[in-house]
DNA sequence: CTGAAAGCGCTAACAC
DNA sequence: GTGTTAGCGCTTTCAG
């Protein structure tokens, strides 16, 4: 005995099963199963019966075999954030993607890439394991996926950073935009000196969003202000704001890369004194319980990340279900105005 | 043309491919694959370059086929809490048990219960479509899923909420020792009063969590305080904190049932003028951003729910291994005191 | 419209 | 130790 408990007592029902019970053959069974329009009312009314009767559900994984198709598709996210999920937008993602595969005969399979091992993931994603793949890691590995994206439809949660040019799929928000609205808001409340705290400038989302700030200030006929990186976290956030305030330029605006980041630079403008928004105005891309529960709370652009998750999920399947689909499709965003400015 | 790629351009390698070119049989092919002891030094090497030359990966929808195990486990989320991810419960356990997943063979299939079509998920399980699964729901369906633990090794994440008892298996925290916990510390520190907002009582976990928070008092020689319950959102905490604060009761000390939940109350604490820890101390269930980012930050039980969902995954995989597993395992828990006590 | 037959790619007795 | 032979449960030509 190997478990106190007797496992696979029984065996589900098969379609032979069914089929014998509705005495008609398998294939015919099948099918009725399957939708053929090609089937008497009768054999379709007999099989559905026996269906019901035994309970049966269709083996998916003879089903794939046969088919040559997996019904699976793979969220890929990067381990790199080991605290992934710390970091809402991921969830917010999956959460998307997950509830729009719940309503298909899909079926979604989670994947960390392994630091270790890197290559477990793209060795499985390869090995016609799954019908297609969402991809949300935003690095280095971008290049990779691309190549990937010749042997299996592939979507991206972001512009991949690389200039090589296949098959891939792009689902994303205008991140030029998300930082053009708050920028413009801030602007067109009067202020005339506004910084950025950044996100990574490895990073597409980062670069666009430095250029969509920097591009905005001058279409204002304003001076380019003082910018600073971060890396997504409070900490990184308010560790670039010292340094902001460290510059010695006069601040009046602040446009922060994302909630987390205005968190923490939230913080260090508190400690010294500075009044939000009177002294310095405060807008923030990603809406989110950081934002939300800043004092005071942010002006925040929604980036309808779990729309954006859905959205995904449903261009993956329709390139799978060979419909011809945009290359690029923008999830739209939405400011939202608080108190901070 | 259906679409404007060539999809599935190179079928990729079989087995029967990396038997030939390594000059023997698929099941010798197939022992080396699987890491058969009974296989010659010289045929282990032919067969592993040829699987390298050819970049072969086994396909695994075969593989279950003929092995009758889908190397998959499935994690089932409630769809109730349509924002599900919104509470970083869910974010913690998905994580750990998709970090742990990600160091095995095994895969890990997120499904959200659809409430539309509840049985949607149940029939999915019960078709032999995994090899296990992890429960997630807190709520009525209990019952169901039990059963279902007849059919196959499920694991739940909370106690199931009912007398039934299959062969099920339990991984969680000490509920009523995480209530405790923050009861005894707020008692040592000299409160006496000591309030609770707690969670559902249509929950195992807000029942247990209640009855440690009572027990605790009692065995101090104090007065039950009062009790409100909460939905575990900020607005429900602060709802609780009204009425609590409505009972007209003198409160001295407040334990929370969850971070979110004290999150809120401390909102409405400090629109009163009532000080924390001054006034009244708080603590609460659940180490998170909710409790860290409250002002003063929040002294917190830190539940361990990644761990939690590592070991989930673990004790799943166990089961289906055929290792005989403990019934209940408990998550060890952890006090961090802050300045809200 | 339906059934028979041939696999999908792999594993697992069972002989050699 | 290795090859041969059957399938796993379903789909899918191909006849009829």
């Amino acid at each position: 005995m190997t478990n106190d408990r007797d496992q696979p007592a029984v065996a589900p029902p098969t379609l032979l099963a069914v089929a014998q019970r509705a005495k008609v053959s398998r294939s015919t069974a099948s099918r009725v199963i399957n939708g053929s329009p090609q089937v008497t009312e009768e054999a379709i009314r007999a099989v559905t019966n026996a269906i019901a009767e035994l309970n049966y559900v269709p083996n998916r994984v003879a089903r794939s075999l046969a088919r040559r198709s997996t019904q699976t598709i793979a969220m890929v996210i990067p381990q790199h954030t080991s605290k992934f999920f710390a970091d809402p937008y991921f969830a917010a993602v999956i959460q998307g993607a997950a509830l729009h595969v719940a309503t298909t005969d899909y079926t979604l399979t989670l994947m960390i890439e392994s630091d270790d091992d890197p290559d477990k993931t793209r060795r499985f994603l390869e090995g016609g394991n799954v019908d297609g793949a969402l991809i949300l890691s935003h690095f280095s590995r971008d290049a990779e996926y691309i190549s990937l994206s010749r042997l299996l439809p592939v979507v991206f949660g972001v512009r991949p950073l690389t200039t090589d040019d296949g098959p891939y799929y792009v689902v994303d928000v205008d991140n030029a935009e998300a930082a053009a609205l708050p920028t413009r808001h801030l602007v067109e409340r009067g202020r005339t000196r506004v910084a950025m705290i950044g996100a990574p400038q490895s990073m597409s989302a980062g670069r666009d969003r430095r250029e969509g700030w920097q591009t905005t200030l001058a279409l204002a006929g304003l001076d380019e202000g003082p910018f600073e990186e971060g890396d997504f976290t409070p900490a990184g956030g308010a560790a670039a704001m010292e340094r902001l305030l460290g510059q010695g330029r006069p601040i009046d605006g602040l446009v922060a890369a994302s909630a987390q980041m205005a968190y923490g630079a939230m913080g260090v403008l508190k400690e010294r004194g500075i009044a939000v928004p009177a002294d310095i105005a405060v807008a923030t891309i990603d809406n989110n319980f950081f934002s939300t529960s800043a004092g005071p709370p942010l002006t925040s652009v929604d980036l309808n990340t779990d729309t954006k998750g859905a959205v995904m999920a449903q261009t993956l399947l329709r390139i799978i279900a060979g419909e011809t689909v945009e290359r690029t499709t923008t999830i739209p965003i939405d400011l939202i105005e608080r108190d901070s400015t």
